[in-house]
DNA sequence: CGCCGAGTTGAACTGAATCAAGAAACGTGG
DNA sequence: CCACGTTTCTTGATTCAGTTCAACTCGGCG
């Protein structure tokens, strides 16, 4: 629960009220290994804290499901499109290993932002930052071959690695495993 | 101005001391057709929101640049990534045709937020719905084969066709002019 | 031990990029 | 308002990165 108090913090001074307001809102939850957190179609009800585990976003395929996201202990999770919007998720979120959450719920967030003088300001400098992050992917898909994707990926987020099975990673960077491959060979 | 008061309001009720404070901020200012708003390396000092004209976002390239996005009236426009973290812009951002923008500086959005009941709500929901769009973009990318992308495009958005040259449309779905041409002979 | 999923490697194929050239549309100055 | 030059769009030929299909290796696990 403190490390969520600590990610607050990164956003703004929090008064001991306001974060009495949020954490008691908060109930844990676990996920086993490849525990499906949300299954496309579904409706995004949480707003989710990760203490342990890694999440993958993906959108299934029959052959070779479409990865395009990846989420770290003490980052926030939720399929935040569906959640805002509190329409279908046009796509699924798994844990790639045990996970414990803490989470609340998309009403009680409303409540957050309604009762406390903070809440409004975390919530914008969350989205703010969630859209600069969506922004540099935009360009990063336009404007980079996959090699150079892969070999930014690797610079900025080297831990991925040591995580995450490859041909997810591959998917990422917006090729097939074979390809990913074929790339790392070439670099090497 | 009238029009960004009706744009606030999607967001929130707006009380009108609150609109007060903000529409106080607003200046006037208009740009030629190919005006230069925002250079490369410039960081963004302004959110704006446009009375008239078309604007493109894009990376200036030796042959051909990579055009990513275009905004329309009754809009608001900024480079919103480097407005937020207020750094060196990775892009820029040109109008298509005469341009009139009312806009604020970055210090006066924040005593907005400070100051007005109201400026923390507008300034999440418009971050959120920001996200969403970027979000979509972002599957659109992964997802969809230039030649889908072209058809969504057409189909969400007719009224870009009327206004703006294929070669920067064919940029945005992520193809050449050449391709762009072949879909659209294919596609009739 | 044997199986299964992950990763690698090879060969054939394909959609889009690149290079090149011509046609059409646009706008600017006389 | 027309003529010329520039930009945009189209079409063709060639090249290339990445896909697809297929076979093989490796390591972990029941």
């Amino acid at each position: 629960m403190e490390e969520i108090r600590e990610l607050l913090e990164t956003f703004t001074k929090l008064e001991e009220d306001d974060w009495k307001v949020f954490s008691s809102k908060l109930k844990k939850i676990h996920f086993p290994k490849r525990g499906i957190i949300l299954k496309k179609g579904q409706t995004e009800k949480y707003l989710s804290f990760i203490e342990s585990g890694v999440i993958r976003f993906y959108i299934p395929k029959t052959e070779s499901d479409l990865t395009f996201g990846f989420i770290f202990p003490k980052e926030f999770v939720s399929a935040y499109d569906s959640f805002l919007s509190q329409t279908p998720c046009q796509y699924q979120v798994e844990s790639l290993s045990e996970t414990t959450l803490w989470r609340l719920t998309y009403q009680d967030l409303q409540d957050v932002y309604e009762t406390t003088g903070i809440g409004n300001v975390i919530g914008r400098k969350n989205a703010e930052s969630l859209f600069m992050l969506k922004s540099k992917r935009e360009l990063s898909l336009l404007n980079e071959s996959a090699e150079e994707r892969y070999l930014n990926l690797f610079s900025e987020r080297p831990n991925l690695f040591e995580q995450i099975p490859l041909k997810y990673i591959a998917s990422y960077i917006g090729v097939t495993p074979q390809a990913l491959s074929r790339i790392r060979k070439r670099i090497t």
